[in-house]
DNA sequence: CAGGCGAAATGGTGTGACCTTTATGCGAAC
DNA sequence: GTTCGCATAAAGGTCACACCATTTCGCCTG
């Protein structure tokens, strides 16, 4: 092992003008793009882990926190630090989309058309490729949406398993991630609005028609009846939400003058 | 059981008693939330900055570097801490993305398609509203193109630029940023493969056909070509590149025990 | 054999110091 | 008067060490 002449190593590794946390990052990320760590590892203790790879511990920290920031790591305190295993769908943190979202100045209009295009195109492939399995769920989803029409909460469960099942059915992950990405977002305000009786008659037979286009491998017709129902819900919801939401801290912890 | 679809929408700023770092970092998400800070700014002094919030300065640090890592803080040692100020189209780190696709085996084909997809909608809505002043760059890189029919290099810088004027004619920043993060995996490979002059041509006539449906404001023609362009350039990447995506785990127990 | 309790393991935070890089201003040279 | 260059300050990067909080798991007691 070459752990006495760093002093070298360093000054040849510094062309990648790399910080040594940055440094130490990218060894983390070479591992997971290699397969060393995989989904549900553990990470050994941070003391010996910085032993390892040659850093103090607060360097190691550092990287060991941009990657939780991703979502790629998650660190519990007693336990250890765990390589993220997703079970279902994988699902990419939006945060980093919210606050680009704050700092440009996104409105909600394009963030709905950018949910409404992810999920047409989503619909679409579903309807290619659906098995019978994948039309079992649906259809299940659907009948919990019939059940739950007197309770919004439940209805709105089943809403999302069913769009959470149209995007397994596409096969395409990546795609079903970004849409978690934007829809998580919408979400956040849909939760707290509360749907009339007559609406969520109407949103469930939305969904039928989606789910009829997908049985019948009619992909065009998947994408519109997709874009109709995400129109109407996007009509819901900026009437009985017009505001943009803001949860008042008033803390006024302000250091800028 | 199967009640994770729940867990797909959880917010990091819940009831959950954060950590003392997550605190800070919420507190710096809401000030970014509430406008206080804005892109260019540059905060105080880490010293500072940690007295005025009442925390040490490794715990604000670690703050920071959560923030840093999804691209909304950026820290030049010497210079400050800046809330990144981006030029032209907003665009998310792909690096999360990458890190779930070697995590989870995504497939090029399922990035391919990924792609094909925003790009299809996003040539759809771009058809709906270009600008004169979208078209002419438009057109301009599309003359571009076929001036550099002989520096595959150039070539390039062309392509992408079409493609991010299509974007921008699209009026939709977050499906454009979704497409850039998406684009950006893929371009690593691309970058690397040498072009013969035959596709470059053709190439460049499949972007213009794009251009022309969408300046006919034909927004499905529109989506047909793009569709047809990029099926045809991921033909001629993999024919090129026939490695796939499959990471071949290959053991390696390195630090494990 | 079961359950609780406590020690060890492990991440989280704080303090202080020093290093490296960047920015800035002052003075000297042209 | 302008410009170059160096000294100094400012600010982030790294490190060592200590201690706290939580989780885990084995041992001990009933």
């Amino acid at each position: 092992m070459t752990d006495l002449s760093n002093d070298i190593f360093r000054t040849i590794n510094s062309v990648r003008n790399g910080t040594s946390s940055e440094e130490v990052s990218s060894q983390l990320r070479e591992m997971i793009h290699r397969g060393e760590l995989r989904p549900g590892d553990r990470l050994p203790p941070e003391r010996d882990l910085a032993k390892l790879l040659g850093v103090s511990r607060p360097t190691l920290r550092a990287a060991i926190r941009s990657l939780a920031a991703v979502g790629v790591l998650q660190s519990r305190q007693g336990a250890g630090t765990f390589v993220v295993k997703t079970e279902g769908s994988p699902s990419l943190d939006s945060s980093p989309l919210r606050l680009m979202a704050s700092l440009h100045g996104f409105t909600s209009g394009e963030m709905f058309e950018a949910r409404r295009s992810l999920e047409m195109a989503i619909a679409g492939l579903a309807a290619e490729r659906a098995t019978s399995d994948h039309l079992a769920s649906l259809s299940e989803e659907i009948a919990g949406m019939y059940a739950s029409l007197d309770d919004p909460e439940q209805f709105l469960v089943h809403d999302m398993r069913f769009h959470q099942a149209v995007a397994a059915a596409s096969g395409n992950r990546i795609l079903t991630s970004l849409m978690n990405m934007v829809a998580a977002i919408l979400f956040d305000v849909r939760r707290k609005t509360v749907n009339r009786a007559k609406d969520l008659k109407e949103s469930a037979e939305m969904h039928r028609h989606v789910y009829r286009a997908i049985r019948d491998r009619n992909s065009e017709a998947a994408r519109n009846a997709m874009r109709d129902h995400l129109v109407l819900a996007q009509k819901a919801q900026e009437s009985e939400e017009p505001n943009g939401g803001d949860n008042g801290n008033g803390d006024g912890q302000s250091w800028r003058t």
